[in-house]
DNA sequence: TGTACATCAGTGAACGCGCGTTCACTGATGTAC
DNA sequence: TGTACATCAGTGAACGCGCGTTCACTGATGTAC
């Protein structure tokens, strides 16, 4: 479908809105097989259905849309947390349990969005290697404060949850990004992925039910 | 440096390793600002001091070279693991300090390599994606084999073995990813990231020594 | 040791192609009166 | 409600550039005798 198909009753905010939209969801599409620094604008207009020069009424540079999709992305990684913590009942095991399910259910619905994260994570371009640190961090500080509330961490200091809190994101990055390589389209290997990400997660949780919180 | 400078008494087959290992490194020089899926012949060739279609009489294709690279950076992770269980006294404490250590200098001393496999373990090429995925299931194999000789976990099942293994392999790679990044060379970010991979592995021993294992 | 021939790493011209960006434009939509 | 003008998303020609790959070549090094 191109973007500039005739749409009864839209105004020219609406229809440039909706030409923006199929810009992200081309770029989405490109990246799920090429990296951010070799993305083809070109190629970008020719699947929205617009000339090349187009792009430029709706991104002033490729790093914009960049950023744009970065933000987007986060956005759908911040509502996984919300949808999981709304039924948060702090029995460690079924809250595992709940959120590795929500996660897959999501990595599966937003594959596009967690496959341009975890690509461009470490990827070519510095602008968004920058952005994506930066919203990781957001994110890490987020879960310390949750992490903060339960009561049998409730003493634990800045570096202690940090310690906790860096393990959490780290396993289950890894395992998105596992989970949304073109590799993991069989159901055996995803069950081993899931399965394996919950086990660690419970070690995990041993580990700081033992844990003696660090000095000063 | 040009790699076709005149040496003396170096013979031809001398010359050409010489121009090889000139491209190698040229390649991972470029592929420190860029990735793999964006290089450019033309300017490897450039760097190297050879003409563009010189490059073919080394590799046959660019995804050829980009394999001698994946070959060659787990070469340089192997050495690390191998100069580790050296000085393997088995007292976990001091085993997490001294790997945590030698890890950190290797990162140094190798930058390009664990940056070069950090890029491209999820990123736009799928022949180096699937290289490196294979590469790191022998290492986390390895990493299996010499844990299942440890006495306190010698009745764990392969399962069990896997979720501490791939916990160690992440958290690891995560905290070299963020090591070898552009953004870490302050040396106070740098001792904060060692710090907080210490503090993991040894949380994860706690969490191992505390673990039930599994059933069937 | 000297000669005749084979090898082959590196050359350089040429190719067609896709790239990002410039610019002046068009014509439908929106707004002021 | 009708008219005159402003806005602006999308157009299309043109640009210079760097790209990977082809091909026939050169000339130093290596080898057979």
């Amino acid at each position: 479908m191109s973007s500039n198909e005739i749409v009864a009753n839209e105004s020219r905010q609406e229809r440039k809105e909706r030409t923006r939209r199929a810009i992200l969801d081309a770029a989405l599409d490109q990246l799920s097989h090429t990296s951010f620094d070799s993305i083809s604008l070109r190629q970008l207009a020719k699947a929205v259905g617009i000339v090349p020069t187009g792009f430029y009424r709706h991104f002033a540079t490729l790093d914009e849309l960049g950023l744009a999709l970065v933000e987007e992305s986060f956005g759908t990684l911040r509502d996984l947390i919300r949808e999981v913590r709304l039924d948060n009942d702090l029995v460690p095991d079924t809250l595992i349990d709940r959120s590795v399910d929500v996660l897959a259910e999501q990595l599966i619905e937003h594959t596009d969005h967690y496959r341009f994260i975890s690509r461009e994570r470490h990827g070519g371009s510095a602008v968004l290697r920058e952005a994506i640190r930066h919203e990781f961090t957001l994110f890490e500080r987020e879960l310390v404060t949750d992490l903060a509330r339960m009561p049998e961490i409730s003493h634990w200091g800045a570096r202690d949850l940090h310690v906790l809190a860096s393990l959490f994101v780290e396993v289950m990055v890894s395992a998105a990004s596992e989970l949304v390589s073109p590799s993991a389209d069989q159901p055996a290997v995803r069950r081993g992925l899931i399965d394996n990400l919950r086990n660690q997660a419970r070690m995990i949780v041993v580990g700081a039910a033992g844990w003696q919180p660090l000095k000063s």
